[in-house]
DNA sequence: GCTTGAATTGAACATCTGTTCATATAGAAT
DNA sequence: ATTCTATATGAACAGATGTTCAATTCAAGC
């Protein structure tokens, strides 16, 4: 028997790369078998086949979507560097918490994308990466900061902040705009003249 | 044909280990076969287990003996809070980029352990962070610190410092000793008073 | 009411999975 | 020279893998 109820098309699609993110993010992309997701979906395996080309596919479109969509969340805010770090860390924070399996995908799965997918995440990420440092760059410049080196100042708040996402939980001793502030505390004052 | 020459029990034992930490690290465990891991050791699948019961004990060792060793690898320092993160910042970082791959398996690996060993491994994890959360707090406590969550300030802290590992190359700009100090330089700067 | 075509099934493909075990081998001990 | 035993083979197990495709089903358009 085919197709239920009405047609399926626009509803099944959204729920196969809901099913991939949640069971990518629990087991791992190598972890988890095409037809897993199917039952995840409430579909036979080949069914899958009807909305993505590939495993692979799934993957790549999960964290393509995702970098995607990290660069279009934050935009330097036309203020002086030190705002612009704020804004940069506050951002960067709200968004990972909100989507903690993207951010674990993103993290975790880059070593199963094909070479050509690869470098395409990368790229991302070093756009990404490139805005905080180009931040970094102006707020030296004008004596706001005292870093000793931008690029690696760069990665480590990148690390420090997403490294948020291992620990937190919502309805824990701490809410999300509590976690910003002393988060945003610890930057300013490491980058601090 | 067996043992072509010479007994190899003593050979093949940490071959073993070595081929499942170089594949594992590079593929991922669920990635890696039994077959794929005896064939780096240039052995027959089945010879694997007079090695390791089963592969989930192959991975389990794997990071077991590594947070033993970071837990081997650095105690405080009878000093000052300021001078003992110090000597933990430099620890962290030197120990974590001489095992890369190990560091790899130990923080993307967590999910394919099974409960039990899970536990485990959380708990000599937890134990490590203890150690910083405890200078933290005696620096807190002098007034050398001015730390708004000693918890967070951990956690930010470990996550900065291991997030070297992923950019990180030998022979890059910087050798492991400018990195070291660059990176202090900012972790001192965020706890400071 | 009939036709059309998108959505889905379910079987099939060849290959791989972790693990076990009877069998073979080669060096050490006698 | 013979026995012993640690070390390794290679076949076998039952089931899972990603992907393809002919056949089926059902809602919409006429």
């Amino acid at each position: 028997m085919a197709r239920k109820q009405g047609s399926h098309a626009d509803i099944t699609g959204p729920k196969v790369r809901a099913a991939a993110l949640k069971l990518f993010a629990r087991h791992g992309f190598a972890a988890v078998s095409m037809r897993q997701i199917a039952a995840e979906v409430g579909v036979q395996a080949g069914a899958l086949y009807l909305y993505t080309p590939d495993k692979q596919a799934l993957l790549f479109e999960l964290m393509r979507g995702h970098m995607e969509e990290l660069l279009a969340d934050w935009v330097p805010p036309d203020a002086p560097p030190l705002q612009q770090l704020e804004d940069f860390t506050r951002h960067h924070i709200g968004f990972h918490l909100e989507r903690p399996e993207l951010v674990f995908i993103a993290y975790m799965e880059l070593r199963n994308l094909e070479a050509g997918n690869f470098a395409i995440i990368e790229g991302l990420r070093r756009d990404y990466e490139e805005r905080l440092e180009e931040v970094l760059r102006a707020g030296q410049a004008a004596g706001d900061f005292a870093v000793p080196d931008t690029k690696l100042a760069t990665m480590a708040i990148i690390a420090m902040l997403t490294g948020v996402t291992t620990w937190f939980r919502e309805g824990g001793r701490l809410d999300r705009l509590e976690v910003e502030a002393i988060y945003w505390d610890m930057v300013r004052k490491a980058v601090a003249a």
